[in-house]
Formats: C-alpha cells, sequence, structure tokens
DNA sequence: CTTGACTCTGGAGTTAAGTCAAGGGTCTAT
DNA sequence: ATAGACCCTTGACTTAACTCCAGAGTCAAG
C-alpha cells in the first residue's frame, strides 16, 4: 500500500522545497492546514506534495503566491466563477509573454551568433554587450 | 532632427517605468552614468529609453538585474568569452521554460474548460479549483 | 523675478518570499 | 532510557527591486 501521510521534512524533500517554505505555505493558506499528530507533528497527505510541486512551477512562470492563492480558491459558485474569469485573464497573459518570449529568444540567439563570429573573426574584438542598440552614447 | 538628450523624467515617462527607477539603473550601472546640466541635471541618450526598456523585457522574463547586468557588459575577450557563455546558458533557460510553460498552459486551459463545463451543467457546482490532482484530503 | 513644475542627493521604508535562530519538545533504534 | 534525528513556535532577519521622503536647487513661462 502506498504511504498516505507525509510530515513537513518529507513533504519538503519530496516537493524540493525547504520545510520552513511548507510551513510557510500553509500559513498562507497555500496548503490547507495539515493535520496534527499526538506530539504536534504535522501530518499532510500526498496531494500536498503536488500542490507545492504546482506552486512552484506557476511561479517559475511568473505567478505571485497570491495569484495562485487565487487559483486554488474553492467555494461557492460566485467563487468558481471568480477563478474561472482569473483563469481566462491568466491564461491571456501567459500567451502574451510567451510572444515576447520566443520574441527575446530570437534577441538573445541573434546576439550569440554575432557574438560567436566577433569571436572568431577578429579573435579579440572589443566585444558583444548584449543590447538591441547602437553602441556609442547613452 | 530627432531629440537627442532627455532628462530623467522624460527617460522614465518613455520608457514606462518610474523616476526612481531610472535613477536606481544609473546607480547599478544598468544605465551609463549620465551626462549632466550646468544645474546637474542628468541628461541621458536616446539609447537609455531602449536599454531600460530592454531590461524591462528580460526581467519580465525571469532575469535579475545582476543577470542582466551580466549580458550588457562591455569589456576585452574575455568579458566577450563569458557573455557569450551566459548568453548560450540564458537560451537554453529560456528554451526550458517555454516548455514548461506551454505545459503550464495546457494544464490551465484544462481546468478552464473544465470549470466552464462545471458551470454550465449543474450551475452551481461545488466549485472548480485549480488543481493538478485529486479533491479530497491533503 | 516669481511661480509652478521639475530635478537633485542621501537615506529610510516597503513588499514578496522566504530563511534563520533560540529554546524546547518528539520519536525510534539501540 | 538515552542519543541522534526530527519537529514545534515565535519572531527576527535577509534579499531584490524598488519607492518614498526631506530639504534643497533648477528652469521656463509670464
Amino acid at each position: 500500500m502506498q504511504q498516505t501521510e507525509f510530515r513537513t521534512g518529507e513533504v519538503a524533500t519530496r516537493a524540493g522545497v525547504s520545510i520552513d517554505t511548507v510551513r510557510y505555505y500553509e500559513r498562507l493558506k497555500l496548503l490547507p492546514r495539515a493535520g496534527r499528530t499526538a506530539g504536534n507533528f504535522r501530518l499532510f497527505g500526498p496531494d500536498s506534495i503536488d500542490r507545492v510541486q504546482f506552486i512552484k512551477q506557476a511561479q517559475e512562470l511568473g505567478f505571485s503566491l497570491d495569484e495562485i492563492k487565487g487559483l486554488l480558491a474553492t467555494g461557492g459558485a460566485e467563487e468558481c466563477r471568480k477563478v474561472h474569469d482569473l483563469l481566462g485573464e491568466k491564461l491571456h497573459d501567459l500567451d502574451g509573454r510567451l510572444k515576447s518570449m520566443k520574441k527575446f529568444r530570437g534577441v538573445l540567439a541573434r546576439h550569440l551568433s554575432e557574438c560567436e563570429r566577433e569571436l572568431r573573426e577578429h579573435k579579440q574584438a572589443a566585444c558583444c554587450p548584449v543590447l538591441p542598440i547602437g553602441k556609442k552614447r547613452y
């Protein structure tokens, strides 16, 4: 049978965060309040590990903990509507960011190859500062 | 003829940041030290505006000011090599992030449609918390 | 030559997201 | 029944990236 309860430290290592972070997330209600043992040790269900990972991923993509909390909200119908709208909005954001990331990727790639040419041709050129603009005065 | 010098406030509004941010960036050497008028007002070249925008964009994509500074560095051949390497690394990061963003996009989109179905079908269902996992215990 | 909008410096304050430390329990393997 | 590994709470600290403030100077228009 699968393990079904985890203490703080175990959640932390499994999800790849610090133990303090797990407690911090619980305080912020990003994780539901965990149950406790007789000795007051937290006990989390396995879903909490996934949840922490979800949070971390969303965070990587530029969502704040607050926004993430919005996405995790649970409740009646109007809550649902709110999550729905937020979701649509976030999806829209994400698409915008995907687009500009691709553009930026292009900029960096262009610079990279320019930089390579520079290094190849005049072996010790002035340099290749990454800046999508002229190089003289600022 | 084009305007060729800008004071702090103008750079700020054109680049869409606060005036404090412009000064802050100058302090951090993300912008080259601006020239001054007789009365000690900063004078920036037009490139500074582009530079601020570049910084903001990179930042949106998850680069820290410190990393960005690395990309802007200028200097001899080894500096160049360093920028080159950093650039390659960042490009690689970016690709990873693009991938996981797309995946996450999928997750959100799936939730969105699930949420919509929920709202459509049982008009006032329990709700649709965004969580890529089971809903019972944490 | 005054007024109102703008700018300067230096330093303190803020926010998000942790991170650390002190002082003290708990658990389990021997 | 004790050592070593965990865990608890409270509250202070840290870092990045701003943001705000006071007190003072500058500039363009009328």
